[in-house]
DNA sequence: TGGATTTGTCGGTTTAAGCCGACATAATGT
DNA sequence: ACATTATGTCGGCTTAAACCGACAAATCCA
């Protein structure tokens, strides 16, 4: 992890984002009371780790945060959230012209 | 990351949730018509990382994958992954005794 | 088929994630 | 207030994530 900027400085919603998902585990933990040494160990990880997802950081493991889901009974919704039946967007694009893996070369109109 | 189990065999749920996670971006990111390079690029990455997340790579921080999510516009859906409204568990468990017992978590003044 | 493009992989480097132990601080409840 | 518990923080250590350049394999389209 050395100069891509993404970690450094990711783009403002996706701080949010994390920061709102974090803050709804540590609510889901607490509803459940138990405490974050608990969850970590459930989860196979460190109390650090734990604590600083629910702070939403950002270069934390996806397994982390998906494990704790997963030990609050909400792994499928991860599964599931970027469900192609629901990318509305992706539905267009794909009525149009779905690739399958190269890249169609573009003739002249490069507009973007 | 040393000792702890979870990265190095997170539980099965976890891992086929995130294998579906990854294919559905990569279904995504076709049906838009770009490609790895691309992508990596503008969420600010390298090729591999994204080509790793889109192969559902356990220890892939967890920002490779929200920023993916926020340049199909699918950001929103991370926020609300875990929100407490739709917790029937923890619904329930909050109605009986809920607990306050942690420390207001810090701002975590960003990944240093 | 052939040529172009996309994607996976390999080797090497730098940075930091995750772990641990111990301590500091904040919140709880009696 | 006090004792207790939970969480945050510090320093050090080990491992690997993310980067880069280049190459190999897979995929696609004319």
């Amino acid at each position: 992890m050395r100069r891509g900027h993404l970690l450094s400085a990711p783009p403002y919603e996706v701080e949010t984002a994390l920061k709102r998902l974090g803050a709804d585990l540590r609510t889901a933990r607490l509803r459940r009371n138990i405490t974050l040494a608990e969850v970590a160990e459930r989860i196979g990880a460190s109390r650090e780790v734990v604590g600083e997802a629910e702070r939403g950081k950002a270069s934390t493991s996806m397994v982390v945060y998906a494990a704790l889901l997963w030990s609050y009974g909400m792994v499928e919704r991860l599964g599931a959230l970027a469900d192609p039946a629901t990318d509305g967007e992706g539905l267009r694009l794909a009525t149009l012209r779905e690739r399958r893996h190269a890249r169609t070369p573009q003739p002249l109109d490069d507009d973007f």
